[in-house]
DNA sequence: GTAGCATGGTAAG
DNA sequence: TTACCCTGCTACG
């Protein structure tokens, strides 16, 4: 599940659960038990998302550094009277007091690459090495034009790397160079400025849509299971897209068949027809 | 039932 | 370059 989307979603989850609580801090599996111990009982004062990077913020400027990798996971769920017993390897669960009532939020983070106690000062040091996040007011994808600008490398490439921009996933990169028609292979410093303004300003409309859904989608109105009277996509992330693990299967656009490459270690899709390298200007006529 | 893979990234070798 | 985090789904037998 884990694009930017995801953490911000969490962000404003968490906040919305426990900010301004008291909460129970454990470790049920215990590679984060001191620090629980530390936090146990405390308020908590907000969470925060920077890409895919998650900070949980306790007084004191502490802060619960949270990375999901490929598969963690954080569930926030209701409970009453009593949170159930963990199930399966919980590296951190927080639960709400409930203060009068008897029920609240619990919450259980589970399989994730990165769970640590930080100052402000290390939260700082990995939110400088992240690019611009579309998801944040405050970014500047002038900051991202930048590195893309002068590299030579792949813009498929290039829009993976955290430190060129922040929260931008397998997902979202195979889809919005879909939608834009460019060649993932096609170098940074060969794009216009024109088409990064594009790009970067529908990933912040696609990934505010994913904060709201939960979800990515990224097909149009026109590309809709509805609209081409063609089923729904029925997987594990369920949202709609155009090129993102359909491999084999033809372009909800042209028809041609979606193709599929490594690249970097990771699977990398597109239409070989619909984002066809900028073109190399054979003789007209 | 279980092998293999995946929306990611870091650290060890 | 490889291991790992050790989840949770799908495909396959």
């Amino acid at each position: 599940m884990p694009e930017g989307h995801t953490l911000h979603r969490l962000a404003l989850d968490l906040s919305g659960a426990f900010a301004g609580e008291q909460v129970r801090v454990s470790s049920p599996q215990g590679r984060f038990a001191d620090s629980a111990a530390l936090l146990d009982g405390q308020v908590l004062v907000g969470a925060e998302a920077w890409g895919k990077q998650l900070f949980v913020e306790f007084p004191g400027e502490q802060h619960v550094h949270i990375h999901l990798g490929l598969y963690g996971k954080l569930d926030l769920l209701p409970y009453t009277a009593e949170p159930p017993l963990p199930v399966g390897q919980v590296r951190l669960r927080l639960v709400s007091a409930g203060s009068t009532t008897g029920s609240g939020t619990y919450a259980d983070l589970r399989g994730a690459n990165t769970c640590n106690l930080v100052t402000a000062a290390q939260r700082d040091a990995v939110v400088a090495k992240l690019g611009p996040d579309p998801l944040r007011d405050d970014a500047d994808p002038g900051r991202a034009w930048l590195r893309i600008s002068r590299s030579r490398t792949s813009i498929g490439a290039l829009l993976m790397d955290q430190s060129v921009l922040a929260g931008v996933g397998n997902v979202y990169r195979a889809e919005v160079l879909f939608r834009h028609r460019i060649d993932p292979m096609r170098p940074g410093n060969t794009l216009r400025r024109k088409q990064w303004d594009a790009i970067w300003d529908d990933l912040v409309e696609l990934m505010k849509l994913g904060v709201q859904a939960n979800r990515i989608d990224t097909v149009r109105e026109e590309h809709t299971p509805e609209a081409m009277g063609r089923p729904p996509r029925k997987d594990d992330h369920g949202g709609e897209v155009y090129v993102y693990r359909r491999s084999g299967q033809p372009c909800l656009v042209c028809g041609t068949n979606v193709r599929t490459v490594e690249l970097q270690q990771r699977n990398l899709f597109w239409c070989p027809k619909c984002q066809r390298t900028y073109r190399p200007r054979t003789n007209a006529k």
